[in-house]
RNA sequence: UACCCCGUAGUGUAACGGUAGCACAACAGAUUUUGGUUCUGUUUGUCAUGGUUCGAAUCCAUGCGGGGUAACCA
């Protein structure tokens, strides 16, 4: 539409860029630019995961190298197929394609190679001792770690139970693999770090082929050493891993990717936690991963948000080591950014009133004519019907409304979007005193909403025909927790103390009757109240939708304030 | 009281020794058949103290503050 939406935008550069450029300038990479996505498939991505595939991926593309996607699957008690489908989906989702797909599973055998070598470099030993004397000789953050008894084994001697281990010779538990490095370094992550455990369990990939497994630390560098990646980007708390990967890597003399740690993204009123996320799940608190408050992939696109508005969000804030906290603002800001331009108008009521209009001839039925999307005329327009009795908005209306208070009140006239002017003559209550219709009449010669003279009218409100109204059930979604910063509950607090008990609201709410027969993902605005989509518990009897997200609303933030 | 990392408006992020800018938020106004959108304007900032320099958010030192790290998790 604008002119501007023509000029490319490059995506925001940061400190990772400059690294790249200096890398291409000495040329330690030949040029060449390759990254990863590495998950481990034992939960759903969230939204600080889309941080990183933007990342990762946006990386590769301003570079014009590659980027991969690898699961870490090095712990088969704990990862499932339906976790690597499930993020595929998600990487696919965000508008993201890999090059290559790798499993870390894909290089056990290289892994245990390396693990030999590493005993006959007289790098790695076998211990036998119990987790907790193992766990009692690290040593602490301020003291130095003791020597384990079977930390001089000979060569030949770890080589042989190593062997065993492999062949399955052992329970779990009786045996670990470990790199012989410092129990008095200062960074306890290179006191003697554990290489294998021994686990009869089922891999999702490979079966019972292995009955002992690599750790992450001692896998992770060098699955991405063997898949030739040139920056492996990183979260902060593997910052003091990086020593480690080093070692690893430069013992063996093998090719030798630059790790770059980032912070990862934090945002207000949520959780980015894999662990509690599957208690709310597991729980029942939530309708599943992909519930629409969840901060998950899969719950952020059965809220509706878009792929487009995440990588807008995604380049809006950057990427530092600073590990701070954004606000939901921005991320609401984005999405809405993006429905505005897309999402088709359409009327719904929320929280319906019953109109009749006194004057207007019963069962008669007039057609108008109403705008698409003003933000994009090509979306056309569509037929409402009007008639005697309409359902308008509960809020749109009040007795003795205050002065700020523009919209319909005993004896105002307000326009009804694309229908007509209509001036409200009586209230009727209940005996409660609660007003429960309002009978107003209408100005036949304001069609469309314009009146002929000229005259203004305060207010604009959404309507719909109550004889031709669609009942919806509409589900209304808030912030999942009730504090901002979820970090800052007290250890000795439960966290679920502080969800938000109306994260989640239902209304049955009366529709136009264009809306009646939407798919599931059917993204539209309802005029004055947000952006909707249908859920996938839509039905033919009962339509389900979705609020993604509110429109900024001036008349809400003016009642807060007083 | 160990090691590593980080401190720029309320929040997030630019400025690569040379005018502290952007987004979100907030506030004020204009436009508007959505109290939406759009447009204009305003408020608010370099953690502190020294040093180097003609010149420091940027380099150095010290201090202060925040985060991470002691799973046979990743």
């Amino acid at each position: 539409m604008s002119t501007d939406d023509a000029v490319p935008v490059p995506p925001p550069r940061h400190f990772i860029h400059d690294i790249v450029d200096e890398h291409n300038q000495s040329g330690r990479f030949g040029g060449r630019v390759h990254t990863r996505f590495p998950p481990e498939p034992n939960g759903y991505l969230h939204i600080g995961h889309a941080k990183s595939i933007c990342l990762n991926f946006g990386l590769a593309k301003y570079f014009d190298g590659k980027c991969n996607l690898r699961f870490d699957d090095t712990n088969p008690t704990k990862e499932d197929q339906e976790y690597v489908d499930a993020i595929m989906d998600d990487v696919r989702w965000l508008g993201f394609e890999w090059d290559g797909l790798y499993y870390a599973s894909d290089f056990f055998e290289q892994l245990y190679q390396y693990a030999e070598q590493l005993i006959q470099k007289g790098l790695a030993y076998v211990d036998s001792s119990p987790v907790e004397t193992i766990r009692a000789q690290r040593g602490s953050l301020t003291e130095a770690g003791k020597h384990s008894a079977d930390r001089d084994r000979s060569v030949e001697e770890n080589l042989a139970l190593f062997r065993r281990m492999k062949a399955g010779e052992f329970p779990d538990g009786k045996y670990v693999l470990r790199a012989k490095i410092d129990m008095a370094h200062p960074n306890m992550n290179m006191r003697d770090p554990l290489l294998y455990r021994i686990r009869h369990a089922e891999h999702h990939r490979t079966g019972d082929t292995w009955c002992l497994y690599p750790l992450y630390d001692f896998t992770h560098g060098y699955c991405d050493s063997l898949e030739g990646i040139t920056h492996s980007i990183c979260t902060l708390e593997f910052e003091n891993h990086r020593p480690l990967y080093d070692w690893f890597i430069d013992v063996l003399g093998l090719f030798h990717p630059q790790q770059i740690e980032f912070a990862r993204l934090n945002l207000t009123y949520t959780v980015m936690s894999k662990r509690k996320l599957l208690e709310l799940v597991e729980a029942g608190t939530v309708r599943g991963w992909d519930d629409p408050r969840m901060p998950t992939i899969a719950g952020i696109r059965r809220r509706g948000y878009t792929p487009e508005g995440m990588r807008a969000f995604c380049e809006t804030i950057g990427v530092t080591k600073f590990n701070g906290l954004t606000d939901l603002s921005v991320l609401e800001s984005a999405i809405r950014a993006d429905l505005n331009k897309r999402a088709p108008r359409y009327m719904g009521v929320i929280n319906p009133l019953k109109v009749v209009l006194t004057n207007f001839p019963e069962g008669h039925v007039e057609y108008t004519d109403a705008v698409n999307n003003p933000e994009d005329p090509s979306q056309g327009t569509r037929q409402l019907p009007f008639s005697r009795e309409l359902y308008i908005e509960h809020d749109d209306f009040m007795e003795n409304p205050p002065k700020q208070f523009f919209r319909l009140a005993p004896g105002r006239e307000v326009r009804l979007r694309w229908g007509f002017l209509i001036t409200c003559q009586e209230a009727v209550k209940d005996a409660a005193g609660k007003v429960i219709e309002l009978r107003c009449t209408y100005d036949p010669a304001t069609k469309g909403g314009n009146a002929p003279d000229n005259r203004k009218v305060k207010s604009t409100i959404h309507w719909v025909s109550a004889a031709h109204a669609v009942p919806a059930e509409v589900r209304l979604y808030d912030k999942l927790f009730n504090i901002e910063n979820v970090a800052d509950i007290p250890d000795d607090k439960d966290w679920k103390d502080y969800l938000n008990p109306a994260s989640e609201s239902t209304v049955t709410a009366q529709l136009e009757p264009a809306l009646a027969d939407k798919p599931a993902g059917f993204q539209c605005q309802f005029e004055r109240l947000g952006y909707f989509c249908v859920d996938k518990d839509t039905t033919k009897d009962r339509p389900v939708f979705n609020r993604t997200v509110t429109l900024k609303d001036e008349w809400a933030k003016l009642q807060k304030k007083s």
